[in-house]
Order: C-alpha cells, then structure tokens, then sequence
RNA sequence: GCGCCUGUAGCUCAGUUGGAUAGAGCACCCGCCUUCUAAGCGGGCGGUCACUGGUUCGAGUCCAGUCAGGCGCGCCA
C-alpha cells in the first residue's frame, strides 16, 4: 500500500466517524512542501454541502483521524488538512521499498490485454522527424503499461498496402537505379517516389499509369506482387535498423495488407446488418438516427446546415479504405489477441476518423476500451504542418545522427579520458536518450516547431542530467571496498535532503498508474527530473563514503533505491542510461 | 458554416483534473571544484496566465462570448 493509500484509508475511517456515514475523500501530495506531504481539502468540500464552518468540521475530522505513527495533520488556510509524514516512517517506506522488485508500483493492469498501434510508418518512404512522436509516446506506453502488470502487445500497422503503390511500382519499374538500390534502398526509394510524384502532377497519362499499376496489384498481378514484396523487405530493414538505434521494439508488424482478405466479406456484413448501405456508388456508414446531430460523429454541419458525414468502407470502384482495414484490425485484436484495451497513438487530426471508427466499431458488437492517444503536430519553420508528400522534411535518421554527434562532442570536451568505443557508446545513449526525453517531457497535446537545438539540447531538463545522477550513483559504488547489501541497511533519514529524497522514493508508486489514466508520459518524465535535483543537492550536501556508520549504509541504501528508480523510470520512457560520462 | 486543438516569464515548456504566495529549463547576473564525476550545486533577475464577463469560500484550470494561430469535415492514409 502506497503512503497516499495509506492516508486515504485513515481519512475514510475518520470521515465514517465524524459523519455517522460512510465517505471517501481524496488524498494529494501537497503542492508547496510547506504545506506538509500531502493534503485533502475534504473538509471545504464536505462542509459546502453540508453548509457549516470548514475548519470546525476539520477540527472533528482530525479528531477522529487515528494516523499511529505515520504522519501528524493539522488545519490550514480555509480548511485544509495537511498531512506531515513523520521520518521514521518515510525510512520504514524506503526500506519496504529497497525490498521491492516493483519499487512500490502496484500491479493494477493485471489480468488485462492491451494492444498499442504506434509507429506505424508507410513503407517505400523514409521516416521524418513527425514520426517521431508516435513512436516514442507508443513504446514508452507499452513499457510502462508492462510495468503495471498488462500484458501488452506491441502492433506495428504499417501502410503496406496503399495508394502509394501505384506510384512505386510505377517509378520501380522506369526510373530505379538498381545499383544505388543496392548500396542504400531506402534513398532510392524516396528518390523514386518523389521523381514518380513530381511526374504524376505535371502528366495526368503518368498518373493513370500510376493508377493502373495500383489496379493490377490488387488484382494480383504476379510481377506487381513481386515487386511489391521486394519493396516492402527493403523498407522493413531500413525500419527496423531506425528502431533498433531507437531501442523500440514491437511485438508483430501486421500492416493493412494482413487484412486484406478479410476486407469484403467485412462489407458484406455491415451492409447485411444494416449499418453500412450504398450512396453514391459507394458503401458508407452513416448516422444511426438515435442521435442528436450535434453528438453524432458521422454528422457535420456545413452552410445550410445538419448532413451526413459517412465513412466509406468501399469506394465506387470496389476498392477499400483505411477505414475498412480498421475495422477488420479491431476484429482481429479482439477475436485472436484478446484485447480488453486498444490504443491508437496517432496525431490529433485523425480525431474524427477515431470517433467514427469506435462508434461503428460499437455498432457491429464489438466492445472493449478504444483510446485514440492523440498527439499534438510537429510544425515546420514556416509553423505549417509538415507535409508527409514532399519528402524533404528532416529525415529521423538525420536527427538521431546528429544528436549522437553532439552527444560525442560533449563527451571529448568534458570527459577526454573516455575512448573510442565506451565513448561512442556512451554518445549513442546520452543523444538518443536526449530526443526521447525531449518528447516526453511535454504534454502530447502540445503543437510544436521542430528546432534543432530544442530537441537535442543537453543541458538542463534533459536525459543526460538525469542519466548523469545515475552515474554519480555508479560512480560511489565503483568506490566501495566491500560488497553492500542494502536490504540489511538501517535506514536514517538525518538531513532535508536525504527525507527529501524518502519522499521522493515513496511517490513513485503513486505515480506511475496515474500516468495511464491520461496516457501522459510526461508526468514520469518530471517526476524524475525532480529525483535527479533531489539527488544532485543530496549529492553536494552529504557525503556518503566518508560519513561514519550507522550514516554511511542508511546513505547508501538511499543512493541504490534512487539509482534503481531513476534507471527503472528512464526504462519507462525507452532510455537507457551508461556507467559513466 | 460547424467541430476539435492551442494561447502561461525575453525564449522553450510544466502546471497532479477547482486549492494556499503560478513553477522548471534556456538566456542574463553573483557565488562554489586539493573531499564520492562541476553534463553539477546554492542564490538573484524575470508574470495583466490572450481579452471580457459569469459560476463560488476559492479560477491558469469550469461555463459563455471575443480575438489570434493550427487542424478537420465522401471515395488519400
């Protein structure tokens, strides 16, 4: 049980009490420490209703509070209770902690499946910086969702099967080099789709051509389906070299062309079902008439007011859309995997895509937990969004090596006695750590101008200050003669800053499932920026290996919980931290 | 036309779901390495939370409206 658990178990008994009637209330950790650990403003919010004084009727309520020797509270302001966590028992916490695998995170996703669709690039083209975020928001999302107790599967959607294609293969069979296909694909590739695009815009015979290729794909035309294949083998190596620098790793990569046998039949039943039915030569989905427009996603009001906004499932021409392949991918989730939780991380434009999706979804019968985790845009210098046609965003791969190069000049200037490998190694860590963290440390929702310096900055709010923490940490153990054994440390919290640091300790179980409740990474991400600065002034204010017994284990075991939960938290968010920098 | 997202320090951003005197980093200024890694620590400067009303003990947070920027709304994904 969490200190916050605790404190909220002891208020409900207190409350029952003062009330003649049971109630709950909920505890906070207190936003300014001179409030004390944690607060409740259950008194202000019982007594508006009740209509009697605040602070009277949280004088009653700490009357009948029984807190043993866990805390004191008392009243302030118009009626708060705060609550002060006595040391002793923030030191039984941090050795109940040192004990625990789980560092006190309690297991609240056990039982339950959840699938996570992120990454989920189109394949012949290379993955620029707007990629970025998905893939990292959805592998720090299935690490943590693994941490408290889901099982997670890890589904990379990739766009296998598109429009796209008319144009490649196109552009495969009359412009590609195959040499240079040879020596580096995935360039090629894009110089052939963009080379396909500029001559698709300026030729509309090239563009029929295009759209012939396309209908011969899907008619299974041999050629094309080998060529086809061969493509996506390329663009799967490119793929997966980006995500083995990125350390992100996914359980299957079922794209839309895994779905498509299932694509007619799909249509065929929501047409026999009655929620899908031909307009305009097409099969769409349209509003089931129970609704208020205003509430219904596949209504939309346009100048002379209410008219249906459907989703096709199948075009005039018989072909199908991504609507379609989503549908079938949720069948396929729920029906083979077991799914109780699908997360879509996807930026915020697809929203209405999202609703319809789950609201057709609901209608065909099937039901589970659909979150479409939206992410706010990467902007382009011009602050428009960048455009996924153009081909000339800034490459992922450009990024990543730059913000190793930078990561590598840092290191000859501050720690020349590192060398060649240990100190490219030890680059790769600290300048990927550094883009992740970037991501994650911002609320998802925010839009943001891509800026070189912003999202490779190593100094300050940033992974290598708190990877370094975990190197002072490193470090002091490097020193030690003898093996430790924290688990047998008395723990004594004698400084501000080594209490300050218990308490830190305390709340990481009482964080990490709040993350999930808003799919906000970045909570963890501030959260261990404030242990790192609790640290860092523990560091420079106590000494650990020079300080006498029974101070110099408590110290330690302080110094080993800290790096356990700083390099369980930065494996939360995909970064890995080096033994030294 | 309607809907969604955003607007907080010079810059980049947080803000625990309505709490107390709105916080970090960068930049700038002052101090700290013969002691466990100075990628660090301590201190300072910096605010009309876009604007106007409303709800209440209390609003950056909720409601209404206005302004500014971005995105979306039938055969792309």
């Amino acid at each position: 049980m969490t200190l916050l658990q605790d404190l909220e178990c002891r208020l409900a008994a207190a409350l029952a009490a003062t009330l003649g009637e049971p109630a709950t209330a909920a505890v906070t950790a207190a936003a300014d420490l001179r409030f004390g650990d944690y607060q409740t403003n259950a008194a202000m919010v019982l007594a508006k209703q009740r209509k009697t004084n605040p602070r009277a009727l949280a004088q009653e309520i700490i009357d009948h509070l029984e807190l043993g020797g866990l805390a004191t509270a008392d009243i302030a302001g118009p009626g708060f209770i705060n609550f002060h966590i006595l040391p002793a028992a923030y030191a039984a916490r941090v050795a109940e902690l040192i004990r625990d695998p789980q560092l006190g995170v309690p297991p609240v996703g056990a039982g339950r499946t959840v699938i996570v669709d992120f990454s989920a690039p189109n394949v012949a083209k290379p993955m620029h910086v707007g990629h970025i975020r998905s893939t990292i928001i959805g592998d720090a999302l299935c690490r943590i969702a693994r941490f408290l107790g889901f099982t997670v599967i890890a589904d990379n959607h990739i766009g296998d099967w598109g429009t796209q294609f008319g144009m490649i293969l196109h552009g495969w069979k009359t412009l590609l080099d195959p040499a240079a296909l040879d020596a580096d694909p995935i360039p090629e590739l894009l110089r052939v789709y963009r080379d396909v695009n500029a001559l698709a815009k300026a030729d509309p015979a090239a563009l029929e051509t295009c759209k012939n290729e396309l209908v011969k794909l899907q008619a299974g035309d041999p050629d094309n389906l080998t060529i086809w294949r061969q493509c996506i083998e390329v663009s799967k190596r490119g793929l997966q070299k980006i995500y083995a620098t990125l350390d992100v790793h996914f359980d299957h990569w079922l794209g839309e062309s895994y779905y498509n046998d299932r694509l007619a039949g799909l249509v065929d039943e929501f047409v026999a079902k009655g929620i899908a039915r031909e307009s305009n030569g097409a099969i769409c989905i349209f509003a089931d008439g129970t609704r208020k427009p205003e509430d219904d996603p596949f209504m939309v009001h346009k100048e002379d007011g209410w008219t249906d906004n459907p989703t096709i499932i199948r075009k005039a021409d018989g072909g199908f859309l991504y609507a379609t392949t989503d549908l079938a991918t949720i069948q396929f989730r729920i029906d083979e995997w077991h799914a109780d939780h699908i997360w879509y991380v996807v930026g915020v434009p697809q929203q209405l895509h999202f609703r319809q999706l789950f609201d057709a979804a609901a209608r065909w019968g099937k039901t589970g937990d659909f979150q479409h985790v939206a992410f706010g845009s990467i902007l382009g210098e011009d602050r428009k969004l960048m455009k996924t046609r153009s081909g000339d965003n800034v490459q992922l791969t450009d990024v990543l090596t730059e913000a190793v190069d930078r990561a590598a000049k840092i290191i000859a200037e501050k720690s020349p006695d590192l060398q060649g490998a240990e100190a490219a190694e030890i680059a790769a860590i600290v300048g990927i750590g550094a883009v992740k963290f970037a991501e994650l440390s911002q609320n998802r929702l925010t839009d943001y101008v891509f800026a070189w310096d912003r999202m490779l900055a190593l100094q300050g709010d940033t992974a290598p200050y708190l990877q370094y923490s975990t190197v002072r940490i490193r470090s002091i153990f490097r020193k030690l003669d003898a093996p430790f054994d924290a688990s047998a440390a008395a723990i004594i919290l004698h400084d501000a800053a080594e209490v300050h640091l218990a308490r830190l300790h305390a709340r990481f179980g009482e964080l990490l499932p709040a993350i999930l409740e808003d799919f906000r990474p970045n909570l963890l991400a501030n959260y261990l920026l404030e242990l790192a600065r609790a640290f860092h002034s523990f560091f420079e204010a106590c000494p650990v290996l020079k300080s006498d017994e029974p101070l110099r284990s408590s110290r330690l075991a302080l110094c080993e919980l800290t790096g356990r939960i700083l390099n369980t938290g930065l494996g939360l968010l995909g970064i890995r931290c080096p033994e030294r920098m």
